[in-house]
DNA sequence: AAGTGGTCTAGACCACTAT
DNA sequence: TAGTGGTCTAGACCACTTT
């Protein structure tokens, strides 16, 4: 094959060998060097040229394949991908972002009380009809505009201490640390598009009849029991989450 | 410390040390033995017990790190980290997974017409305004009931056929592959809450005034060039977009 | 000084694919 | 058989933190 490595690796730079090298073949990819479905140069050619040792060679292969970029078949060779829509990932730590600016961002309890569940609720929380929950709603707002309503029901625990320590919460990770002293080892997210009704709407300052996303939540503890379940309800213009695909020549 | 360390590698196993390995931490971890905030053995610890070298073990513990579970500091040690919101990730595989049951998912191309763009079509794909661009409609439907409604907006070649080819894509990708021939490097996707128009309800089969997500794409070729810049529309109720976070002892 | 994570080497052996 | 990726070793050296 035609030899189309360049590039080389500068050992006195402060950057590992194995980033620079990831990012000289990163940026090759990008700039058209190699186009999808080209085949790289195999492993050893690319330890004699840049001077590594095959696990360093190995490292860069996975990181880009890890990152979608590139799939090896094992005998074959590593292979340049297009990339797939289906690769696309929404992160939520735009959300969390928005508690960055601390003196911008202000969460309200708007309610905190003992309630007892209803049927849909004692069946997600494994609970019995009427078993005690704790509800709170909360809004939370940036530059004095609403941004996320959240309500959520917690399991009851006579033990801990709920409200204040509540208030003084500033970040999102804060809104759930308090929710059961075992500690939570995980949960689920589901983002979906819901109307707002009318009290909604206006706790967000949005128009009546206007769209919102909604993120709802399930928290597991260490025992798999569920903690707490509940939702965000964001204004459909107030808040966007954003996913970048395919090759940055950064 | 007291020694917490228990299990061991099967050296016969057709799974590798390190997966072996890193299960095994993970569900120690789900499983409360190493609590958020506790160390983890030392990774000479980690060597001795499991009987695997250094190197075996930088990889599983690179591995737990990439996924969020533990968080290493030099000099200190790998401490097991308790989950944050912000990790979540929604992947859009979701949509891609309609197309696998090929005989239930069907792609009607509603409209495919020569167009002139209009100022905002323009500025997006960094042409001038009443230069060609194809518009494209399509409809994406499950078991009959239409799930995703798509409209584009693509450079026009002369050079490219467009309508024929499209006529047959079953999947997700071949949407995209078509668009533009040199191939597409990278894009942006951004996902929001919209309300439907009374036109787009009934396409969708919803109900007037339903609330739905917005997935909105532009895409670059290797030049750098915007290729094709449009939007899904998919009713809050018909596809939900799920995430896991923390551990999950599997 | 001792312990920790972080990078890297120069090989070995294996499984798979092509010819 | 030769070339490819995949795993793994048994060290080395460095940077950082703790005592």
């Amino acid at each position: 094959m035609e030899n189309r490595l360049y590039g080389t690796i500068d050992r006195k730079s402060y950057e590992p060998a194995y980033v620079q090298l990831s990012n000289i073949l990163r940026q090759q990819i990008a700039s058209g060097v190699y186009r999808p479905d080209d085949k790289l140069p195999s492993e050893a050619e690319l330890c004699r040229h840049f001077e590594v040792s095959p696990m360093t060679v190995r490292r860069v292969i996975n990181i880009l394949s890890d990152q979608g970029i590139v799939s090896t078949i094992q005998g074959r060779g590593t292979y340049v991908k297009s990339f797939e829509l289906g690769n696309a990932s929404f992160q939520l730590d735009t959300l969390q972002q928005l508690f960055k600016n601390e003196k911008e961002t202000t969460l309200k309890i708007l309610e905190a009380r003992i309630a007892s569940a209803d049927a849909s609720i004692a069946d997600l929380l494994k609970l019995k009809e009427n078993d005690r929950v704790v509800f709170i709603r909360r809004l939370i707002s940036n530059k004095n505009e609403p941004i996320l309503y959240h309500r959520e029901y917690l399991i009851y625990d006579p033990n801990r201490p709920l409200i204040e320590a509540e208030m003084e919460v500033t970040s999102l990770q804060g809104i759930f640390s308090g929710s059961g002293k075992s500690g939570l080892k995980c949960g689920e997210i589901s983002i979906s598009a819901t109307l707002l009704t009318d009290t909604d709407a206006k706790l967000l300052s949005a128009l009546p009849l206007s769209a919102a996303i909604r993120l709802e939540h399930i928290f597991y503890d260490f025992n798999n029991l569920p903690v707490s379940w509940g939702w965000f309800l964001c204004p459909g213009d107030r808040l966007e989450f954003k996913a970048k695909i395919g090759v940055t020549d950064q």
